[in-house]
DNA sequence: CGGATTTGACCGGCGC
DNA sequence: GCGCCGGTCAAATCCG
């Protein structure tokens, strides 16, 4: 495996270190272990705070933010795939950011308590399921909670040729200050 | 024309 | 059983 992550924008350093996070955890990735559990905290170079992990909590700044796990375990003996889940939340002025992946989007649901909606993707390669939601929210209309389900098992398929969409992260970045 | 998005319908789990 | 809720499907639509 070559180098999966992409180091181009603030998005993706977010994302890459949420990648470090779930590789660390769960390589491997048997389907079958919520064996392993990463309880890590971490800081991502700049505007992005936050962590967490698969069982049930998030720490976000100094409140806990409690994430549902979806635990999808069929009847009986049929193991399903228990999903673990990560969450980030960064500052942004848009909803998409790019992470090197190409997504498809499936749904859109509107979130109780909070007057935004929530975004459901897909990744679109094939055979990769991953799965990742984006919302934001109504307190901090300025904070964007992207929540990650599965692991890709491909190379980024995304190239750098894509210029503009880099540059308006980087803008978006330099905003923060 | 083909792939992505939109958007209401649908579905399964859960609490009452 | 019923209704709510979070999540997904899929037909229609959009768009390059």
């Amino acid at each position: 495996m070559e180098n999966h992550h992409g180091f181009f924008t603030a998005g993706s350093s977010a994302l890459s270190a949420a990648a470090a996070l779930e590789y660390g955890g769960f390589h491997g990735g048997k389907g079958d272990g919520l064996s392993g559990l990463i309880m890590e905290q971490m800081r991502a170079p700049d505007n992005l705070n936050v962590i967490f992990q698969n069982g049930s909590f998030v720490h976000e700044n100094n409140k806990l933010v409690k994430i549902t796990e979806t635990k999808m375990e069929t009847k009986k003996g049929e193991k399903k795939v228990r999903n673990p889940r990560f969450a980030f939340q960064t500052r942004s002025q848009v909803d998409i950011l790019d992470d090197g992946y190409r997504w498809r989007k499936y749904g859109q649901k509107a979130v109780k308590n909070n007057k935004f909606p929530r975004s459901y993707y897909r990744c679109t390669h094939q055979g990769c399921s991953v799965k990742k939601q984006i919302q934001r929210l109504t307190k901090d209309e300025g904070i964007v909670v992207t929540t990650y389900e599965g692991m890709h098992s491909h190379p980024i398929q995304k190239s750098n040729d894509n210029f503009e969409h880099i540059l308006s992260q980087m803008q978006i970045y330099t905003n923060q200050h």
